[in-house]
DNA sequence: TCGATCATGATTAGGAAG
DNA sequence: CTTCCTAATCATGATCGA
C-alpha cells in the first residue's frame, strides 16, 4: 500500500457493518456436510492464517481452499508439509513458486509459443493453443498441474482424468470424485457424477461409495431409468430442502435490492465475515443458469448470496442477470440521463408500423445472433395474405409475435418487422454511439461482443456507491472485460479510473477499450493482458505493489456453457469456457490474500 | 480465410388446469 | 398433488460466396 488516500477512505467504509438483515434470503448460508465432511466442501475459505483446523489434511478446508485455487493434491500437500497447514500465506508462497518452477519448465519446453498464440481473430475465447506443450507432459509426472492454466493440456488426458480434475476444481475432494468415478465408470458425465455425489451426500450411506458389486452404474445408461432417477433425485431434494432453504431462487420482480424507479429499495444486508473486502468485487453473469449454477458460483464466492436484477427495470430491454458483490447498497443512484425505458421511447421511429395488436412495451434479452432475413421474409408474407384492411387472424398473429420476441424484431414498415442495427443494440446497454463501430470489427462480431456485454446503466446503479468511497478515483482489475462495460459505467459515473488493469481474449474487443481509453481522455493506465488463465500471483503483486492494490475487481465470466440459447454445449459451470469462473475466483483470492499482506 | 447467413431445441420456472 | 401449457434464453456449427 502506498499510503494514497485509498487507506483512510476504507477506514470510513463499514466494512464490519452490522446492520441488520432486512429481506429474506440473504443471511449467509455455509454448506453443511452431511457425509464425514468430505463430499462437498467449501471452495471458499478465508485466506490468513487462523483458517480452520478441521478434520483431517486431505480434507481440511486448507486443502480445499487450495484445490479450489486450481493446485493439485500433490503440491498443496508437499507445501503444507513445508509450511505447516496454519500458515496459508506461506502455503500460498510455496505453491506459488512450485508453479513458476513449473511455468519455466513449460516455457522451455513449449518455446514460450503460448504468448504468440493470442487469437487475433474474431474468436472469443478460441484458444488454439500450441500443442507442441503436451507432448512434453507425461501423465505419470508427479507435478501434472490441474489447474485451469492447462485446460488445454487436460483435453489430451484420458476422460476420467479431466473429469477428475473438473471435479476437483469444483471443490469435490479428489478420493470422492475418483470414489464416483469408480461407480460410474469412467464415461459418466459431469452431471451423472456430481448427481451421484449428492445421492450419496443425501442417502447419508457412505457405503454407495465403496460397494464391491457394480448393479447400480447400468441405471445411468438407461433413458427411462436416468428419468425415474431424477424424480426420485427431486423428491429427495424437494423433501431436504425443506428443512434448511439452501436452493437459491430467483426474485420476483427481478429489481436485486431495489431499482431507480420500481419497488421498495433495500439499503442493509448482513456479509458473511469472509466476503468483507477489501478490494471491492463485483462478479455477473446470467440468471437463468442452469440448476445448482448460481449455488456453486455464491458457495466460493465467499457465501453472499446473488443479487438478481432485469435490465428492462433500467431501460427497453430485457437482460436477466445475477450479480454477487461485497458493495454498500445504501445510497446508490442512477446513471443521468436517464435512458428510454420502453421501445417507443428508445426507438420512436417504429412507432409509425407498430400495430395495435403487438402489445411489447419491452424487448426481450439482447443475444449474440439476429433474426435472419428469410424469417422476416416469411413474416412479411404471412401478414400480406390477411388481406389489407383487417387485422391478422389470431393464429398468424401468435406465430409473428412468438417470432418477434425470440429475435427482437421491431416494426419498421408496412408488414415489416426487422432486428435490431448493431448502433441500437448499443444505445439499449448504455454504450456511446458507435462505441464498437470501426477498427476493423465485422458486423457479426460487432454483435457478438455487444451481446455478450453489461447492460451500463444497470451496472453503473450498483457501482455508483463507489464515488463517494473513492473521491480521486480508484485503481480496478478489469477481468473479461469485454467491451469495457464496467469502464464505461465508471467513466459515466464520474469516478476517475486511476489504473486499470483488463484482462480480455479477444483482441477485437481489446481494440475497442483501448479506443475508447483514448477517445474519452483518460488520465489513468490503461494495462492490457490476454488471458486470465496466465494471470498469475507474481504478475499481480507486480501490479499491485506499483500503484497500491486493487479497490474494485469486475467481472463477468464467459456465460457460454450457462445460456438457454445454446444448444449444443450448455454444459453448466465446469463447461469449456464457463470454467473460467474458477479464475476469476482463484484471481479475486489471491488479490485479496496479497491485500491482506499488504497492510 | 473471413464474414455473412441460416437453421438448429432444451432447460428452466411458473402458472393454469385437472 | 400431478400434468400441461406458456415463456424466456450474454449460442454453435455448417455453409456459401467473395
Amino acid at each position: 500500500m502506498n499510503g494514497n488516500a485509498s487507506d483512510d477512505e476504507y477506514e470510513d467504509i463499514d466494512w464490519n457493518t452490522d446492520d441488520e438483515l432486512e429481506i429474506n434470503g440473504i443471511a449467509p448460508s455455509s454448506f453443511v456436510l452431511e457425509n464425514g465432511g468430505a463430499v462437498v466442501s467449501n471452495g471458499a475459505v478465508v485466506c490468513n492464517g487462523e483458517a480452520s483446523s478441521s478434520a483431517g489434511p486431505s480434507n481440511s478446508k486448507v486443502v480445499q481452499h487450495f484445490l479450489g485455487m486450481g493446485f493439485t493434491e500433490q503440491m498443496i500437500a508437499k507445501a503444507i508439509a513445508e509450511n505447516g497447514e496454519a500458515k496459508t500465506e506461506l502455503i500460498l508462497n510455496s505453491l506459488l513458486s512450485y508453479v513458476a518452477i513449473e511455468e519455466s519448465r513449460d516455457e522451455l519446453n513449449s518455446g514460450a509459443q503460448q504468448q504468440h498464440c493470442v487469437d487475433s481473430s474474431n474468436g472469443q475465447l478460441s484458444s488454439d493453443y500450441d500443442e507442441g506443450v503436451l507432448d512434453d507432459l507425461s501423465e505419470s509426472d508427479s507435478w501434472s498441474w490441474s489447474g485451469s492454466e492447462v485446460d488445454d493440456i487436460a483435453s489430451s488426458l484420458p476422460k476420467h482424468e479431466k473429469v477428475l480434475r473438473s471435479l476437483t476444481k469444483m471443490g469435490y475432494a479428489v478420493e470422492v470424485a475418483s470414489a464416483a468415478i469408480d461407480r460410474c465408470g469412467p464415461e459418466a458425465s459431469i452431471t451423472e457424477l456430481t448427481d451421484f455425489i449428492l445421492a450419496a451426500q443425501m442417502a447419508k450411506t457412505e457405503d454407495v461409495f465403496y460397494e464391491d458389486e457394480k448393479p447400480k452404474i447400468s441405471r445411468f445408461g438407461d433413458l427411462k431409468k436416468r428419468k425415474f432417477y431424477e424424480l426420485e433425485m427431486k423428491k429427495k431434494r424437494k423433501a431436504l430442502l425443506t428443512e434448511d432453504d439452501e436452493v437459491i431462487r430467483l426474485p420476483k420482480p427481478m429489481i436485486g435490492f431495489g431499482t431507480p424507479n420500481d419497488g421498495p429499495v433495500v439499503t442493509h444486508r448482513k456479509l458473511p465475515e469472509e466476503a468483507i473486502g477489501p478490494p471491492f468485487f463485483y462478479y455477473e453473469n446470467v440468471a437463468l443458469a442452469p440448476k445448482g449454477v448460481w449455488d456453486t458460483i455464491s458457495r466460493f464466492l465467499y457465501d453472499i448470496q446473488p443479487e438478481f436484477v432485469d435490465s428492462k427495470y433500467f431501460c427497453a430491454a430485457a437482460r436477466k442477470r445475477g450479480y454477487i458483490h461485497n458493495l454498500p447498497i445504501k445510497n446508490r443512484f442512477p446513471l443521468f440521463p436517464l435512458p428510454p425505458r420502453t421501445i417507443n421511447d428508445a426507438l420512436p421511429l417504429t412507432k409509425k408500423w407498430w400495430p395495435k395488436w403487438d402489445t411489447r412495451t419491452k424487448l426481450n434479452c439482447l443475444q449474440t445472433c439476429i433474426g435472419s432475413a428469410k424469417l422476416t421474409e416469411r413474416i412479411r408474407k404471412a401478414l400480406e395474405e390477411c388481406g389489407e384492411d383487417h387485422e391478422p387472424p389470431l393464429h398468424v398473429q401468435k406465430y409473428v409475435m412468438d417470432q418477434c420476441k425470440k429475435w427482437n424484431l421491431v416494426w419498421v414498415g408496412k408488414n415489416k418487422v426487422a432486428p435490431l442495427e448493431a448502433d441500437e443494440v448499443e444505445m439499449l446497454l448504455g454504450f456511446p454511439r458507435n462505441h464498437t463501430r470501426g477498427g476493423g470489427i465485422s458486423r457479426t462480431d460487432r454483435y457478438k461482443s455487444l451481446g455478450n456485454s453489461f447492460q451500463v446503466d444497470t451496472v453503473a446503479y450498483h457501482l455508483s456507491v463507489l464515488k463517494e468511497i473513492f473521491p480521486n478515483g480508484l485503481n480496478m482489475l478489469s477481468l473479461f472485460s469485454g467491451i469495457g462495460g464496467a469502464e464505461v459505467a465508471l467513466h459515466r459515473l464520474g469516478i476517475p479510473l486511476k489504473n486499470v488493469v483488463s484482462v480480455e481474449i479477444s483482441r477485437a474487443n481489446r481494440d475497442i477499450v483501448r479506443s475508447w481509453w483514448e477517445q474519452t481522455n483518460q488520465k489513468g493506465n490503461l494495462i492490457h493482458l490476454d488471458d486470465v488463465q496466465q494471470l498469475n500471483g507474481d504478475q499481480l503483486e507486480r501490479y499491485m505493489g506499483s500503484f497500491g492494490g486493487f479497490d474494485l475487481i469486475v467481472g463477468g465470466s464467459p456465460c457460454n456453457n450457462l445460456a438457454g440459447s445454446n444448444r449444443v454445449s450448455r454444459d453448466g459451470l465446469e463447461g469449456e469456457h464457463s470454467s473460467l469462473f474458477y479464475d476469476y475466483f482463484r484471481i479475486l483470492d489471491l488479490v485479496k490474500c496479497i491485500m491482506k499482506g499488504q497492510q
